[in-house]
RNA sequence: GUCCCGUUCGUCUAGGGGUCUAGGACACCGCCCUUUCACGGCGGCAACACGAGUUCGAAUCUCGUACGGGAUGCCA
């Protein structure tokens, strides 16, 4: 089959994470499959879309390299052809023009309502036609039921007569969401539609729109949503952040992928999944169907893994905006202790705020923790530590074993210089191994920073 | 109200009738490694919502209840 699928977000805001998840699986499956995967920008509702919306969305999706095969469609721009299908259903006797006037409908509504059936305009049967105002309902069945074979929900069945008169056309002659996503999901040949299960009693009611024109239905593939942590649905206030929130935390992107992925969808033990993985991998019926919740911590831990396999000029390019480096040696000491910076932070933002004393070159900002423990005693062994330095190499591994030699020719122990040495190296108590700063660091910087923190 | 969906450790999940005294990951706790912080290793804590039923046997199948979620808009 040749798939297309599509991701229609609604620009009424940024991207949004569970946006993201939807993109995601649209993405993977198109990808899965060879097919194709489409953007659709849903704003028919005029009032709430807007242009900083698009952009905001769009700047999501090439962050996460989610963008669409094709330029984005604007559904907006469609709402001729939207119209013309609409009266085409009327004319298929699918559709009926309904001049319910607000007043009768909120009426019929309460009745409906209190009597446990939906809303059915009194249009459907009438021949006749006013002059003014009037919307197009769709005339759904009173018998039958309807089976969608969702590839995440599985088999769902509803009795027809449980549906709704839905309006597809207002009175303005705008058409609805109903209508338009209907519409352009065939005039774009999407395949299959991937979407968050607030829409799957949709589906049935799309479904009749399907088969009012005559139309394939697709396959519906219902992901359920994401909660906050908390276990309520994911809003604005409750940590429903925009991905660029994300980013601006130091997320990566793969990162972000790589967590939204494991969430709701899993492929046996597998937690750090790289994209190619996921695209061999990726299956909707591994999809969960429960609502999952939204954990930091798993997130910054996926993140770590990520932040430890990127190599260190991204890394030193990732951090760059975050940073005022002065010393020229500043990038060179940052790219030879990467994989040490790393494997101690959980986001490149960690590191940002941990490298001072790689960044400027003399001594370094002593933090107060850090300076108690040059006392006069551990600068005047550091004094002769740095009288006593070999020339070269100057690599991690042979200054390790330079100053336990020296240690053992002083009688001192590995303790009694240790922190003392990083003190006035980095002004901090926490480093990477003190000897692969002082390789970082070079000879001449090592000896004029301790010259300067260990005066006596 | 009516209809639809869901429910395994705190969290994400594995699990598709016996191999489950329920596995992994994150978080948490302890130990080891160790110049610090980490990483890593080892170990610990911790779950099948509840009740019936089907079956020799159920986390796995069926029904009910409870609790969540969604739909019921001229929003998407």
């Amino acid at each position: 089959m040749n798939v297309v699928t599509r991701f229609a977000p609604s620009p009424t805001g940024f991207l949004h994470i569970g946006g993201a998840r939807t993109a995601l699986f649209n993405w993977l499956f198109a990808r899965r499959h060879g097919g194709k995967y489409l953007l659709r920008i849903e704003d028919t509702d005029r009032q709430r879309s807007t242009a900083e919306a698009v952009d905001a969305i769009h700047d999501g999706l090439s962050w996460l390299g989610l963008e669409g095969d094709e330029p984005a469609i604007s559904q907006s721009a469609r709402a001729a052809r939207h119209a013309e299908v609409a009266a085409d259903l009327v004319a298929r006797g699918a559709a009926y023009h309904c001049y319910l006037t607000e007043d009768e409908l909120a009426a019929l509504r309460d009745e409906a309502r209190a009597a446990g059936v939906p809303v059915r305009s009194p249009w459907r049967d009438r021949d006749d036609a006013p002059d003014g105002p009037f919307v197009v309902r769709m005339r759904m069945p009173d018998s039958g039921e309807t089976t969608i074979d969702d590839s995440v929900q599985g088999h769902v069945t509803v009795q027809n007569r449980t549906l709704d008169d839905m309006v597809i056309l207002r009175a303005d002659g705008t058409p609805t969401y109903m209508l338009a996503v209907v519409v352009d999901d065939h005039d774009m040949g999407v395949t299959h539609v991937i979407r968050g299960d607030d829409h799957l009693n949709n589906a049935f009611r799309q479904t009749m729109v399907y088969h009012g024109m005559g139309w394939d239905v697709p396959v519906f593939a219902h992901i359920p949503l994401i909660h906050g942590a908390d276990g309520a649905k994911l809003s604005k206030r409750h940590g429903a952040l925009g991905v660029d929130a994300y980013r601006g935390m130091g997320f990566l992107p793969d990162a972000l992928a790589n967590y939204l992925l494991r969430l709701g969808w899993s492929h046996g033990d597998d937690e750090i999944i790289s994209r190619e993985n996921a695209i061999a991998w990726f299956d909707l019926a591994q999809v969960g169907k429960s609502p999952a919740r939204f954990d930091l911590d798993k997130l910054s831990d996926v993140n770590s893994h990520y932040l430890r396999s990127l190599d260190a000029d991204s890394l030193w390019d990732l951090i760059a905006p975050h940073i005022d480096a002065t010393s020229p040696q500043a990038r060179a000491r940052v790219v030879a202790l990467k994989p040490l910076l790393a494997e101690r932070a959980r986001t490149h933002l960690d590191i940002a705020g941990s490298i001072g004393y790689l960044l400027h070159d003399g001594a370094p900002m002593m933090q107060e923790d850090a300076a108690g423990l040059l006392d006069d005693e551990a600068r005047t062994r550091l004094v002769k530590l740095v009288g006593d330095l070999p020339n070269a190499p100057w690599k991690g591994e042979s200054l390790a074993t330079f100053l336990k030699e020296w240690l053992t020719a002083n009688g001192l122990k590995m303790k009694d210089i240790g922190l003392p040495l990083r003190a006035a190296l980095t002004g901090t108590r926490q480093s990477p191994s003190i000897t692969d700063v002082m390789a970082a660091l070079g000879p001449h910087e090592t000896e004029k920073r301790i010259g300067e923190t260990c005066k006596i």
